[in-house]
RNA sequence: AGGCGCGUAGCUCAGUGGGAGAGCGCUUCCUUGACACGGAAGAGGUCAGGGGUUCGAUACCCCUCGUGCCUACCA
């Protein structure tokens, strides 16, 4: 037998090593199976997983599944990336923590240490993504350092430098000064940084007067060249070509006129300083200026940077507005936001900078990119981010791919010192090879002549090779013949420009093909409060420890339940919790089933032999057809959050709150051949949901899975490679559906009223239905599943029912439902209840009124809808007029409802003891009647207690009077409607009870009577505080007042 | 500066040109033989505001406000 509830701990591993062992995720290159496959965006190798993976992994992984169990060989492919400057940040801690730093120990030993790093913390991430229950094929698993991938690293490179779309030259690159590397700009993050515009004084050279410029930089004025100002600017118009002293340098620097300038930002005057800032750059260029280069690359002032030389850039800012303003030239200072760039690994204040960097021409490969998604070819879902994708790629600019690191794939490119001849001096003296060159090509120089560049490639260089390096590129593997293109790349809006986009652009121009079809863009994963999760802000939620608390299963499903498209996810670990109990529910669920399959199993292979299918059996089938193809199509559609919620609501209020209820009926009842029908359709239905339900919750799946004893059972097989459902693995049937419509909505309105009327769960209420024809028979054919899920044991359906005298109504489409209350009815609250019902309808209604007797609406709506709402109207309108009649028929009971006081008294006292609950006991006197006014009155449920006890507390002795079982009150009270209309007591009040829960298989239902007014006991709803009360208060054998009702 | 998105129940979010849905939370009742990680019944919304298109707008268009993000060379 299952335990009580789940405990995913229990199976998890157990399970994953399991699929493993069989090597079910294992895909085949030589199939004819039709394919299917993902690659995973590789995380980092020293990363650790993070929500976004999980995410990101989980929602990969449901398409894979399910995709492997609807018959397709299924390829997930699984790796890592190497992560250049992040992984060599995190190697230059570790040394720091040892005192040492890489450029002491070098870079063979540097690459050495990273490698060793990497092997022993390289499989975590590797193992935390097992922990996510995802179904890589781990025999395949890549990493972009991998001697094949690199192999295809040096293809592309060479290819690329071949067809002339790789240069190297001198341009203003991004430098981050902590990494010292070079960034692309895409690695640059941008913040509005509150900053300062200062007004400088150039003065002229020849004469007197200045100019005055507006620079955010002040101390960049050391490398400035030029001032420049727009042509058309009158105010500048005679100034232009003379020369202004550039300031604290005392240089001669021209005033110069480029239309880049804008008049109406600052003063109109620009200083240009072409060594360190983009713009200034191409003025420089198209100007002829010289290029002064005042920092280092640590980000300190160089010999340039003159009497500053040394200092940091920003401790020189400061000096040299010191310096400036006791020379009276700062003008002006002003707040300014200022946009600066950020190095995306490390954060320190990138500085645009001059330097010898490679570059990749993105134009023309941008080109094929851009139509291969305009045409269709690639498909992106949601479709809102080909916007983006198409203003990125028409407005891009070239590739800075090298990097000043040692961690990663080394440029394949020699330099010859020598260039002997013409053609080595025409080309630099650049090598460019797929091995190490022994001489150079070009003018024979020897190897020792050759020099071996230095700089490495940008680690998305490599990522961009991805779909096409993993299954075997440069190489025509089996594997690349068959998955690629690959169907579907799965992952966040944040690196559709990094890797997505460099993706197809690469993928095309070698593959001949998009890398991909489909394009699935998730959500980016927040914290409760919107803010973006980062270790600096504290905010980050471990998966692990999620995993840990409540799961892999309820937190993937928590996060497939979020996937909601184009949208960010506000994750908060109360949702967690509450899906964990949705996996409780499967739990008890499937152990309901399984505790009631019967020896010797009955199963039957296939659902449909099965005859004697009830209509509880024929509706939840049809049902589950339904939700098949509900969740086929979600799926397809990358609706993964939806495909979420039509499965809860499914198995939850479905299966488990209707399905398995009826179901007791018959599983409990004689009727061999039904229970056997039941117990099909049960196993039917949990084995099918298990089925669906696998690629969400995959763990609890197949472990529930696996504990049915299904006829055919394979025992080897694993649920996994078990075949998707389809629609045909229900029954649709309309009939059934229909029918299970009027039966619900007779249960529906019982269980109003007696929640309405508070009336107790156990109690077995007495209703009549009037319905007609179709409806009529339908409820009469299935009496017995609204009286056991209604709680009703006596139900009369007719056509010519008549509202009988206190009892509560219910109108329905095609039935009306009356409750019979007896003494527990209150025609105020009933009539409060109908009037509330009424305003509700009467709203809709005179909105369609208004809406069909609008000619217009007559005129230019559509036939289909008129319709609709003139039959709505209908509804509404037959519904309003059924409640109002009720009301009226209530308002005349209420007249003659008067309450009265009655006395009573209790004959033939047997007594007996019961224990409280409180350790103290009860001593219950058995009563074979009960008078009122000598009159006897028969008692139909539970028993009245009377305390009689002057003093009493609940851990003393309680006698009590029970009356007969078998009794009937015919005036019975209603205990709740009169607590809520405030009984009064005084201290002569005796309490009763009428209480089934003093009986030992009993349910519980309370009443205080009162005699007189003192105070409200409203809340004296319990039990316990009921004792209590008539403890406080005394009472006396026979001393009873009723409220009686009529 | 430009672009994109968001604003719907207390919270987190679905949703659609024909008068609004879920989960959680809340209120009341209940230990009935899978489950209290449960069952039953309720309460709760001018669908941000204003204008327009339309027979009809929460949905489509425009504007405003609030909010988030992306891109960008404004010194």
């Amino acid at each position: 037998m299952i335990e009580k509830s789940y405990n995913p701990k229990d199976i998890e591993e157990k399970w994953y090593n399991f699929w493993l062992e069989k090597g079910y995720f294992r895909a085949d290159s030589k199939s004819g199976k039709p394919s299917y496959c993902i690659v995973i965006p590789p995380p980092n190798v020293t990363g650790s997983l993070h929500l976004g993976h999980a995410l990101d992994v989980t929602l990969q992984d449901i398409l894979i599944r399910w995709k492997r169990m609807s018959g397709f060989n299924a390829l997930w492919l699984p790796g890592t990336d190497h992560a250049g400057i992040a992984t060599q940040n995190v190697v230059d801690k570790e040394l720091k923590k040892e005192g040492l730093d890489r450029h002491q120990i070098g870079r063979e030993a540097f690459v050495q240490k990273v490698w060793e790093w990497k092997k022993q913390y390289g499989d975590r991430i590797i193992h935390q993504l097992k922990r996510m229950g995802v179904s890589c094929d781990w025999s395949r698993e890549r990493f972009t350092l991998d001697e094949g991938l690199s192999r295809a690293v040096k293809e592309v490179f060479i290819r690329l430098y071949e067809d002339g779309l790789i240069y190297r030259g001198d341009y203003i690159i991004n430098w981050c000064p902590r990494c010292q590397t070079a960034l692309s700009d895409l690695e640059v993050e941008h913040d509005d940084v509150k900053g300062k515009l200062y007004h400088i004084k150039y003065p002229f050279v020849a004469g007197k007067g200045h100019l005055v410029v507006a620079t955010t930089r002040p101390e960049t004025l050391l490398g400035d060249t030029a001032v420049a100002v727009n042509p058309a600017d009158e105010r500048y118009k005679d100034i232009v070509g003379k020369t202004v002293t550039l300031p604290v340098l005392n240089k001669e620097i021209p005033v110069i006129a480029d239309e880049f300038v804008d008049m109406s930002f600052g003063t109109g005057a620009v200083k240009v300083t072409p060594a360190h800032d983009p713009n200034d750059f191409d003025i420089a260029k198209r100007h002829n200026l010289p290029f002064v280069k005042i920092m280092t690359e640590e980000g300190k002032m160089s010999e340039g940077a003159g009497p500053y030389s040394g200092q940091d850039r920003y401790k020189c800012r400061e000096n040299i507005l010191k310096d400036l303003s006791d020379l009276g030239l700062l003008v002006d200072v002003k707040e300014h936001l200022v946009g600066l760039g950020h190095c995306y690994r490390c954060k320190t204040v990138i500085e645009p900078y001059l330097s010898k960097q490679w570059f990749v021409k993105m134009k023309p490969l941008a080109e094929e990119a851009i139509s291969a998604v305009r045409d269709g070819r690639i498909n992106i879902i949601p479709s809102g981010w080909k916007n983006s994708y198409f203003d990125w790629m028409e407005n891009i600019k070239d590739w800075c791919i090298s990097r000043q690191i040692w961690w990663g794939h080394r440029i394949p490119v020699w330099y010859c010192r020598e260039m002997q001849n013409e053609e080595c001096a025409m080309r630099s003296g650049i090598i460019v090879s797929r091995e190490t060159p022994e001489a150079c090509p070009y003018c024979g120089a020897g190897a020792s002549a050759l020099i071996q560049e230095e700089d490495m490639l940008d680690t998305w260089f490599s990522s961009a090779l991805w779909p096409f390096s993993t299954l075997g590129w440069p190489d025509e593997t089996d594997d690349l013949r068959k998955f690629y293109p690959t169907d579907v790349l799965v992952t966040g809006f944040d690196i559709l420009f990094f890797w997505v986009a460099r993706m197809i652009m690469s993928g095309l121009k070698f593959m001949g093909d998009v890398p991909f079809r489909d394009v699935y863009i998730h959500a980016l994963i927040r914290d409760a409060y919107g803010q973006k999760m980062s270790k600096s802000k504290g905010n980050v939620i471990d998966p692990l420890e999620l995993i840990d608390n409540y799961g892999t299963d309820a937190f993937r499903f928590t996060l497939t339940a979020f996937a909601a498209q184009g949208r960010d996810i506000k994750f908060s670990v109360d949702r967690v919790e509450g899906y964990r109990h949705f996996l409780n529910k499967i739990w008890n669920a499937s152990r309901f089933i399984l505790m009631n399959i019967k020896q010797p199993l009955l199963l039957c292979k296939d659902i449909k032999e099965i005859d004697s299918l009830s209509l509880a059996d024929r509706w939840i089938l049809s049902r589950l057809s339904d939700v098949i193809s509900e969740v086929n199509a979600a799926l397809a559609e990358y609706r993964f959050n939806d495909a979420a919620s039509i499965l809860y609501q499914f198995i939850w209020h479905e299966f488990c709150d209707w399905y398995i209820e009826m179901s007791k009926l018959t599983l409990y009842g004689d009727d061999k051949q039904a229970c056997n029908a039941a117990i099909n359709t049960l196993v039917h239905v949990l084995e099918v949901s298990l089925r669906l339900l696998h690629p969400f919750i995959p763990f609890i799946t197949e472990k529930l899975w696996q504990d049915i004893p299904l006829p055919d059972r394979r025992e080897v097989e694993g649920l996994c490679v078990q075949k998707y459902p389809v629609p045909q693995d229900g029954i649709f049937n309309k009939d059934a559906e229909s029918k299970m419509a009027v039966i619900m909505d007779a249960v529906n309105g019982i269980r109003s009223i007696r929640g309405e009327f508070n009336l107790l769960p156990s109690l077995e209420l007495k209703a009549m239905i009037r319905a007609f024809d179709g409806t009529k028979d339908v409820l009469r054919e299935n009496l017995v599943y609204i009286s056991k899920l209604a709680k009703a044991s006596d139900i009369e359906i007719g056509e010519d029912i008549r509202r009988p005298e206190d009892s509560a109504v219910a109108v329905k489409p095609a039935m009306e439902i009356f409750v019979h209350l007896k003494g527990l009815f209150d025609v105020e609250l009933e009539i409060k209840r109908l009037q509330k019902e009424i305003t509700k309808i009467n709203e809709s209604a005179v909105f369609i009124k208004k809406k069909l007797t609008n000619r217009e609406f007559a005129a230019k709506a559509p036939e289909t809808v008129i319709e609709e709402n003139k039959a709505n109207y209908k509804d509404f309108i037959e519904k309003i007029q059924k409640i109002q009649e009720n009301i009226e028929k209530l308002k005349k009971w209420g007249k003659q409802n008067d309450v009265q006081m009655v006395e009573g008294e209790f004959v033939n006292v047997k007594q007996s003891t019961v224990r409280t609950v409180e350790g103290g006991h009860i001593e219950l006197q058995q009563v074979g009647a009960f008078t009122i006014d000598g009159e006897k009155i028969d008692v139909t449920q539970g028993a009245a207690v009377v305390l009689k006890s002057e003093e009493l507390n609940l851990n003393q002795s309680i006698s009590c009077l029970s009356l007969a079982e078998n009794a009937s009150l015919n005036f019975s009270i209603a205990p709740v409607a009169m607590a809520k209309e405030d009984i009064n007591v005084n201290k002569s009040a005796v309490g009763v009870m009428i209480s089934k829960k003093i009986k030992t298989e009993g349910t519980s239902s309370l009443i205080m009577i009162a005699k007189e007014v003192e105070g409200p006991v409203t809340t004296l709803l319990d039990w316990r505080s009921a004792l209590a009360f008539g403890a406080a208060f005394g009472g006396v054998l026979g001393l009873i007042k009723l409220l009686r009702s009529r």
